[in-house]
DNA sequence: TCTGTTTTTGAGCGAACACTCAAGATATAG
DNA sequence: CTATATCTTGAGTGTTCGCTCAAAAACAGA
């Protein structure tokens, strides 16, 4: 008894998290917009509200992308440790690739810094997604310390946040047109400080 | 046989640099630049040419000032790996001031984040500012490798690149809504990572 | 095919944007 | 005090901003 809308709700959010995780929110016009999801702009409001809204959907998007991303690159690890490990291997040799598009910064850092004393309720969003990637990362953690891999007294909420710190540092740095190899050795270096942690084959 | 500029130059940078440290390029206003620089736009553009300009050399005496307070802090110590340890927990105390204003995170890596997409000028000289960080941190890490406080096997650039991506994650990581002590106890691992690089008494 | 509902369209809204410039104000030199 | 060079002012420029809405188009059920 009606029609249904033409485009892909999805698909255009994708769209949109290309456009603002390149250029950021306050640099993506709604021309841009309007061009990058190939809806005219009655058409955009209808189904997101406001450039807000169609910010904020794409934000979660974004993250719910990256955290299916952490859980199956996990999943092929029987160590946690190494899983970690090679999850910092892989962002420097992805971001390696200079041509990487759109950005090789995390966009939910990008938000939090653009929006943090300006937009309230986009820096509330985008922190309350780093908590939930700090509680995930604690979550591995504790299970890599209670097989023994970790040893007993590490505080695993405060290494959590210890690597999410090297995994945006590691992000941002590779906004930077270092040398070839400098990401992959700075991955590597970001890889080992987790060896301090391990438990110690037998210490008595 | 002419009239003087009413105004402090210098004192106007730093205004700007308030403004934009706090908000950004694109969220920063013309108004509301009139407002901090207490400044007509005629005078404002006299003076800077453009909002660029302006962003430009605020972005340079911003970067002058980090330059100057790294200097002086490292002054005050003998062994170079204890003022860098320092460096990064004086970081973690004084961002731990929840009221602490402009911004917690650095304008530069801000300014990277926001134009490396859509600014090539702007994110050209926020890289040309990291460069010249990681090249001083380079210079003191190679003065301590020279005195043995270091391991002679050390790469000075290839560290420093990773104490400047601590710097950045923990400048980031403040601008979260964590608990109090977190932040210090992320300086304290931060800190101990430069610990490996240490030159061993003894090694024989 | 006709009818009813929903979607799409794009011209156009007021507001805010970065920026200009002619006129007025002001300090210095003579 | 006068003359002059420079600075300050702020109304106003054209443009672009995010956004609206009436009309046209398109589909589903009868």
């Amino acid at each position: 008894m009606a029609r249904q809308p033409s485009y892909d709700r999805d698909l255009a959010l994708d769209q949109a998290v290309e456009l603002f995780w390149e250029k950021g929110y306050h640099a993506s016009s709604l021309k841009q917009i309007e061009q990058a999801l190939d809806m005219r702009p009655g058409s955009i409001y209808a189904s997101f509200g406001s450039k807000d809204g169609l910010f904020s959907e794409a934000l979660a998007r974004y993250a719910g992308h990256g955290a299916k991303a952490l859980a199956e690159h996990m999943a092929s690890y029987t160590s946690v440790i190494d899983g970690l490990k090679g999850y910092l291997r892989d962002i420097a040799r992805d971001c390696s690739d200079e041509s990487r598009r759109p950005s090789k910064a995390c966009l939910i850092v990008k938000t939090l810094l653009e929006s943090s004393r300006t937009h309230p309720v986009m820096s509330q969003q985008a922190n309350a997604f780093l908590a939930d990637i700090e509680e995930g990362l604690k979550r591995w953690l504790e299970r890599a310390r209670d097989q023994g891999e970790l040893d007993a007294s590490v505080d695993c909420r405060r290494l959590a946040r210890f690597i999410q710190g090297q995994i945006m540092a590691l992000r941002i740095m590779a906004e930077r047109p270092l040398p070839p190899d400098a990401l992959t050795a700075l991955g590597e270096d970001m890889a080992a400080t987790l060896d301090p942690f391990l438990a110690s084959p037998r210490p008595l």
